[in-house]
DNA sequence: ATGCCCATCTTACGTCCTAAGATGTATCTT
DNA sequence: AAGATACATCTTAGGACGTAAGATGGGCAT
């Protein structure tokens, strides 16, 4: 049987857009080749011409969407290096605005970051892993390090702010502390166990409203990603050298 | 030919230890069947007399290794409920020292869960991705909010702490922000390309003290990861009511 | 000895990735 | 127009994996 000319052409676009919307669909563990060959209507073999690399095909599909996440998180923030209201390196001199919009520059990144591993929730266990970073990560990173400098930070102070905020958005996207919801499924006296067991816990659990139900979890999760963002932010703000103090 | 009774029998601990032993061995990926098995000098069907679950017996698996992991961070920790120095949640008056050292004590605890997360560096991605938290884990939430509920924290912020110091430690300890050693493999021409495109992270590698060997990557993991501790446990100090005021 | 249970192994099936190469289509050469 | 060449896709096949079903043999009570 001929290949059918009729239908529209593979193309590295297309397979890396398919491996995506699986992994968004259904989740990592169903992300095959076969399962994206089947998506894009041809099989599983013919992917390879697109995406080869050595060292398996999986892993390489995998750093591609990989890729594709940092490039969302890329378009997703606000100044890059290119745009107007990015300072160069040969004007380090921190200017008055930046300096006072740090907070709120770096904040808004970290929140783009965030969303979009939110739209991904697979990534962040994927980004943690993958043993070479792409370079569009350096992107993010020169942002930030240009804001912090303009600032008035040093750079080793900006290079330990890189590793807290990259650290605390990958741990913040996949939740470990999901208090079990006590009115769910528990009856009464495995509640008064619990509670036995674990006192603190368990009046904790009772001073928590319970009201929201805007999350999918117990918790507010976006309020506590913000709580730890402050925390971070005010700690550096207590080491930012004060570079306009007649303002 | 008979099942030879002279080795060693099998049991659910012996399985659950060479399937540690596998995954820090040769990393998370051959973590399989026949590869526990082949440690055990046994077949692979004989590991699911152990270790029968609904679901599958890999995940059954990972769950059990992810348990293990939490265990040693149980056992590694500072007090615990049932020590001595823990008090209950009937008197849960803050003492004068714990208020004094609920900072000292948390951090030896994220510390040592640092510990051995950096033993088993495959961990964190799984403890994230485990859908159902193992019951141990409950065991260190407790002590958590024990601390900071005696040192005069709220139990809202006790909440929030925790979500900080988890997601930190679980996203520290993979790292992402690598910077490539610019003295190996890459050229001068290579380098000013970089340093071109990327004038903020060109300086800051400058900047960057190159004979620390001790650690395997550029950066020394363990200053930056205390760094975030501390800006972390300061900003909570902030938060923290004078309890002992007349101290 | 007989029967039963428990621990382990054998076989077999379906799915996975992927190496090797066949097959059809498009493009270029002459 | 006819043949050659390169490209894109598919077919076949092999090895590894998880695991369902059941066979096998030793230990023990009766």
């Amino acid at each position: 049987m001929p290949a059918r000319t009729s239908k529209e052409p593979l193309s590295r676009e297309r397979v890396l857009d398919a491996a995506l919307a699986v992994a968004d669909l259904d989740g990592l563990g169903t992300l095959t080749m076969r399962r994206v060959a089947d998506e894009l209507d041809c099989e599983a073999m013919s992917l390879y011409y697109y995406v080869k690399d050595k060292a398996g095909l999986l892993s390489a599909l995998t750093a591609l969407i990989v890729d594709q996440v940092i490039a969302e998180t890329v378009a997703d923030g606000p100044a890059e290096p290119g745009s107007p209201e990015y300072g160069g390196a040969s004007d380090a001199q921190p200017t008055l605005a930046s300096a006072a919009d740090w907070r709120e520059t770096i904040r808004n990144r970290c929140l783009g970051a965030r969303r979009v591993m939110l739209r991904h929730p697979w990534a962040p266990p994927l980004v943690a892993t993958e043993s070479d970073i792409p370079p569009r990560t350096m992107i993010i990173f020169e942002a930030l390090v240009a804001t912090m400098i303009q600032a008035g930070f040093d750079f080793e102070i900006a290079h330990r702010a890189i590793h807290s905020l990259g650290s605390m958005i990958m741990g913040f996207t996949q939740e470990i502390f999901e208090p079990g919801s006590p009115d769910e499924g528990t009856t009464t006296d495995e509640m008064a166990q619990l509670a036995a067991a674990f006192p603190y816990l368990g009046a904790m659990a009772m001073t928590q409203p319970h009201d929201q139900t805007d999350s999918l979890s117990v918790c507010d999760t976006k309020a506590e990603f913000e709580f730890t963002l402050n925390l971070i932010l005010d700690g550096l703000e207590h080491l930012r050298p004060a570079v306009d103090p007649h303002d």
